[in-house]
Formats: C-alpha cells, sequence, structure tokens
DNA sequence: GCATACATTAATGTATACGTTACCGCGTAA
DNA sequence: TTACGCGGTAACGTATACATTAATGTATGC
C-alpha cells in the first residue's frame, strides 16, 4: 500500500541526477541504460521522461537518446521575464486577499533567515530561504497554474544557480526590496506590491544576463 | 518514413474529442476504453494521456480512470490572470524588437478580419482572427517557452469560449484595442504596447467573469 | 575520390502478458 | 440496521516481446 510508483521513483531520480550535475546538460541517454541505471524496465523511464519533456528537463529524440535539455543564456532570460511578470501577479493579489500578520508568517521568516545568513556569509543558506520566500508569496497569491508554472520555470534556473551563485555580487539590496514587498502586501496595497516585486525581479534579470555575459556562458 | 506516431495520434484525437465536447468535462474514462476506441493498445494511450496530464486537459486518477479536467470559474479567472501578464510581456518585447511594417502584416491582416467580420456578425470568424491576433503577438515577443505557457492556457479556454461566444456582448471595443497594440509595436513603444494590452487583457477578463457568475456557470 | 544505394543494426514505438492492488459487493456479527 | 471484514474482480503499473525505423557503415558505380 506505500503506493510509490516506480515512475515517481524514475522522475525523483532523473530530477536528482540533472539537479547534481550526474545528467550534464545536453548529454543525450538511451532509455535502456537509463532503466538499468535505475533498476526498472523501461516502460517508467519512458513515462518519467514524458513528464520531465513538459517540464522542459529533457527532450525524447527517437534514436538519439533522452537529452538532458540545455539552458542557454538567452533561456534564462526569458525564464527571468515570465517569473518576473507571474511572481508580481502573485504578489498584487497576494496583497489584495487582505492576509494578517499571522499569515504572512513564513514570509516574514524569510525575510529574517536572510539576514541573519547574510551576516555570516551563509551564501548557501541565503539562496534557500530567498526560495522559500518567492515560494511562499507564490502561494499566497492563490493561483495553482500560476505556481505551477513559476515552479517549474524556478527548476530551470536552479541548475544555474548553482554556477552563478558564487561569482555574483552579494545581494545587499535585495533584502530592502523583500521587506517593502512584504510591507505593501500586509498594507493590502497590490499595485505597489506589484511594482516593488517587478522592479526587484527585473533588476535580478539584468544583473544575471550581464554575469553570464561576461563569464561568457553559453549554455548550461 | 509516413512518421506519424500512434501516440501522436492519440493526443490529437482525444484533444479533438475534448474541444468538440465528446467527451464531457468531469467524465472518466478507462485506458482501454480509449485504446479501443481508437484502434490501438493502452500503451499509446497512456503516454498521450501524459502529455494531456501536463497540459492540464485530463488528470489520471488510477482506478477511476482518465477523467477530462473540468474547469470552474475560478480556474477562468485564473487562467485569464496569467494570460494578461503574459501577454502584455508578449507586447512589449515585441514592441522593443523594433518590427518593420512587414513583419506586422500578419497582424494587421488579423485586425482588418476582425473588422469584417464584425461587419457581417460573423462571430465565429472574428472568434478566429481574434485567435490568431493573439498568437501572432505572442509569437513576435520571442520568448518560446512564454507562447508555450500562453498556448496551453488558450487551450483550456477556448472550451469555454464555445459557451460564451454567443452570449456575450458583441467586442466593439476590442477592435480599437487591438489597433491601440498594434500602433505602439509599430512604433516600438514598449510600455504604452504593455499597459494598453493589460488594460485591453484585463477588461475582457473582467467581462468574462462577470459573464460567467451572471449565467451560473460553476463549472465546465 | 566522392556520392549514392543498400544492408545492417540498434533503439524506439507498440502490443501484450502478468502481477498487484484498490474498489465493490456480500455476508456476518454486534 | 449498521459496521466491519473478506473475497472477487477489474483496472492499472510494469515487464517483456515484437515490429518499425532511422542512423551507420559498406560496397559499388561514376
Amino acid at each position: 500500500m506505500g503506493a510509490i510508483s516506480n515512475v515517481e521513483r524514475a522522475v525523483a531520480a532523473l530530477r536528482q541526477m540533472i539537479f547534481a550535475g550526474d545528467l550534464t546538460p545536453g548529454s543525450d541517454h538511451l532509455e535502456t541504460e537509463l532503466a538499468e541505471k535505475l533498476g526498472m524496465s523501461r516502460t517508467p523511464i519512458r513515462e518519467a521522461a514524458l513528464m520531465l519533456q513538459a517540464q522542459g528537463l529533457v527532450e525524447l529524440r527517437p534514436r538519439r537518446g533522452i537529452r538532458i535539455s540545455p539552458v542557454s543564456a538567452q533561456d534564462m532570460s526569458d525564464i527571468y521575464d515570465i517569473l518576473t511578470e507571474l511572481e508580481s501577479l502573485a504578489a498584487a493579489r497576494a496583497a489584495e486577499a487582505g492576509y494578517s500578520a499571522a499569515d504572512l508568517e513564513t514570509l516574514a521568516a524569510a525575510i529574517a533567515d536572510m539576514d541573519a545568513c547574510l551576516k555570516q556569509d551563509d551564501l548557501r543558506g541565503w539562496a534557500e530561504a530567498d526560495d522559500r520566500f518567492h515560494r511562499e508569496l507564490v502561494r499566497l497569491g492563490r493561483n495553482a497554474r500560476l505556481s505551477m508554472i513559476v515552479s517549474v520555470m524556478r527548476d530551470q534556473v536552479r541548475r544555474a544557480r548553482a554556477t552563478t551563485l558564487f561569482i555574483r555580487p552579494r545581494p545587499a539590496q535585495s533584502n530592502a526590496d523583500h521587506r517593502a514587498v512584504y510591507d505593501a502586501i500586509a498594507q493590502g496595497d497590490a499595485s505597489r506590491a506589484h511594482d516593488t516585486h517587478h522592479a526587484h525581479r527585473r533588476q535580478a534579470r539584468d544583473m544575471l544576463v550581464a554575469l553570464l555575459d561576461k563569464h561568457q556562458f553559453h549554455g548550461l
């Protein structure tokens, strides 16, 4: 009854391998190979691959194997554009929802954690708290489809973050932005929540794009 | 060489049946059933269902069959929110791209067609041209992921349009909006393109939501 | 030497077989 | 009467076998 299917196992394993870099972007992998490696038949592997394809993590190319989707600088820019718009919308909707301070507890905690991590130069911890902030923000927007899309986009970004986290400037301004967004939501000011977050994301995008250009990033 | 796989056939057939209303939202269908109906085995049916599930058109529920996803009024509102943001972004990017009048030919033609259809009270023709306009607009935005997301969202809306097309007010203001967006893009004015289209979509959303409320629409 | 046609082959797409499991109905006991 | 348990069954998840097909290498003709 534990009911954890092989397909789920395959999806989890493949994701893990992709994010960990065991399957490098652009590389091809035969269904049979992966099946053997994960100790199951081709069927669940194929189904898992189809799901991951729908999320843009892999491409099924007949007779050439399952390709781990590469992410170019252009892709990153495209993804950030989408994230910017959708997260800003979520921020606006969250502000409209009229949440109480208690409802916004998770948000506040994430901001506090980011502060704490920055003080200790714990970039990994900061990134985790930053993720938490953005995830909660989207959740508060109460749009299931939007949440889904954002999480798919974020997955694709995640692979690049490992690379860029330690070469990007310290995220100093970032926290002030988060606080401003938080305040706008707490005060129910939708358009300020939207615009503030939009500017925040836009800036992050521009920074990242410049960074990728500078470091000759041409695909991951 | 014919290279049209059964999976593709299944996807196309299922989509067709869903849009045509042969498979009504909320209904369940066993894999075996569908396989027999389409003259193939369960394997391609399952793969097709997985793809359609990723697009939100069906849900795979173990032992209960493949459910045609119902779309509630809330869903419609959520979807329109997403469309509003993403199409507006596309409009802005299109304006930035500096297209020539020739590049915008398709857009202009769609607007002209909408005018012509309205004059003849050809609502179906108008809807088709309207689709064409929005599709081209998104294409000009040059963001492959955005295009994909928008097309998935639009698919979900499409099912409701058949219902609402003939009870909604004549789209009179609509064309003026389209022209304004076109002009902004032609002049390279990104923020005007964005805001104009945003207002256009926002209005369409509000109208639709009001309409669905009024007609006691509680799911399709 | 180069291009083209063909045979080879290996990987996929599809069908099928099978074990597992949740659901449904029936019976029994409280 | 109702709740609970038990067995039958049917649908699914997965493995496997088979058909199909595109890529690769080879031979042949120019």
